[in-house]
DNA sequence: GAGCTTTTTCCGTATTATGGACATTATTAT
DNA sequence: ATAATAATGTCCATAATACGGAAAAAGCTC
């Protein structure tokens, strides 16, 4: 069993393994189609299968085919809540440092969702439901994940779910989006620049080794988050996405 | 191994075992914690919980407590879609049927979030976009789902998100609420009688024996959700809530 | 700093998971 | 409709993993 090398059970490694496949598919493969994506052998993979569909975590359609379960759905909404419970306190730091409204998005699908708000404590302020989604091209946090992703991911993501126009700043169609992306990686760090809603500018910042993509993000009215603000609050967002990720990959 | 009975395989059970009890904690516990909780050894407990936090699935905090990682998420997130995927031809099949809109939406802690739809033909129809989340007390799969939980589980639920009263129809008390359900349950399936939206009623029943609590529903204008519709939809909405609790439950 | 509790590691071995071979089922071609 | 092929699922001897009691290490409380 030449992967033993990792010191964990090998089993649970291998399920995940499973189950990761199917994800990155995005919907169902057959037991063949996995067998080509992985070392496993058949039966193994097999009995790795069953053992997952017993549990719930996969299922078996009519036509033999495997899916993620909906036994996930729970433990993925569990997991959401936490991933918000460990921003929050990063969050908060730069509430207190900067003043302005702090959240944390992560990339779903083909949208971000937001998972962690820290409020700012200014009568006028942004306010954002946790549990929200947003697209990806007119939000910070939605373009600072999409800056992270391969060409294709992008063109998928942004095809997907539309690029609606909510501002007359919005970004509206493709080649003009990687072109923001482009100075999004130059200047390693994203502006909502009055796209998703007039008179409000956002600045964010995507986390660097997130196990899914996530991006975190200051945002108040233009007025408030202009250059000086910019100039000091993006370091202080650079520490704060550091130490997200350190944190997320503790004992990884 | 007195647990080997299941015929799967041993270590990824006893995995998903210590997942499902953290998600059950709705939090972090600790080792000492989980061991109480189950009949497994620390040692083993430990060695599985080690792995998991190998593969992200799995944090452990500073203070020794553990908690469901970020890479969960994205599993959770894919099977989200998967369900929405299950759920859409059964919708479809109300649709075709009955002319109004079809639903489906699932607990995710203590909101009901949309995961599928299919419109309605009609001009003036109910349009919920999936990914939106909605109170549990005001709409109609809220209330189908909320009939199914224990007191205690709604008491937590209602109080943590809140009673907003969107419309003068809206409950906006736990004692009304709890009235609610109990007609519900008579019932065999819950009713949202303009109360998240004037104009607009909708007929909701849960999944049974789903994985995490779910229901359908159909919605439309008052005028054509009467009395004499509720009298077609129902066993539609029943046979359709089986067929998806079946395919949900298929080879476990 | 001592004592107690909890977590982590060790390691001999019992038992499980493995995977090649083969059986069964489904699909495709004729 | 039938045969051939491909894919899935099962069997079982055995290799090697995962097990769990014991002990060591670390953390907490007083």
């Amino acid at each position: 069993m030449a992967e033993k090398a990792s010191g964990g059970v090998q089993s649970v490694e291998r399920a995940f393994e499973l189950l990761e496949l199917l994800a990155q598919a995005g919907g169902q493969l057959t037991l063949s189609e996995l067998s080509s994506l992985t070392t496993l052998p058949l039966p193994t993979i097999h009995r790795l299968l069953r053992t997952l569909v017993s549990l719930g975590q996969v299922r078996q359609l009519p036509n033999r085919r495997y899916s993620l379960g909906p036994s996930l759905i729970r433990l993925g909404e569990v997991a959401n809540k936490q991933l918000g419970t460990l921003a929050r306190p990063h969050l908060k730091d730069l509430v207190d440092a900067l003043g302005e409204s702090a959240n944390m998005a992560l990339l779903d699908l083909d949208m971000v969702v937001y998972v962690a708000q820290v409020a700012s404590p200014h009568s006028m302020r942004m306010f954002t439901e946790v549990g929200r989604r947003a697209h990806t091209h007119d939000t910070g946090v939605g373009k600072a994940i999409l800056a992270q992703l391969e060409p294709e991911q992008v063109r998928s993501i942004v095809t997907g779910a539309g690029m609606p126009t909510p501002t007359p700043k919005s970004i509206g169609n493709l080649a003009d989006l990687e072109a923001e992306l482009g100075r999004i990686r130059e200047r390693g760090y994203s502006i909502d620049e009055e796209e998703q809603e007039i008179g409000v500018r956002c600045l964010a910042m995507a986390v660097p080794a997130a196990p899914t993509p996530m991006a975190i993000s200051v945002s108040g009215p233009v007025s408030r988050v202009d250059a000086a603000f910019a100039e000091r609050a993006v370091p202080l967002l650079r520490e704060a996405a550091r130490i997200i990720s350190e944190e997320l990959n503790l004992a990884s």
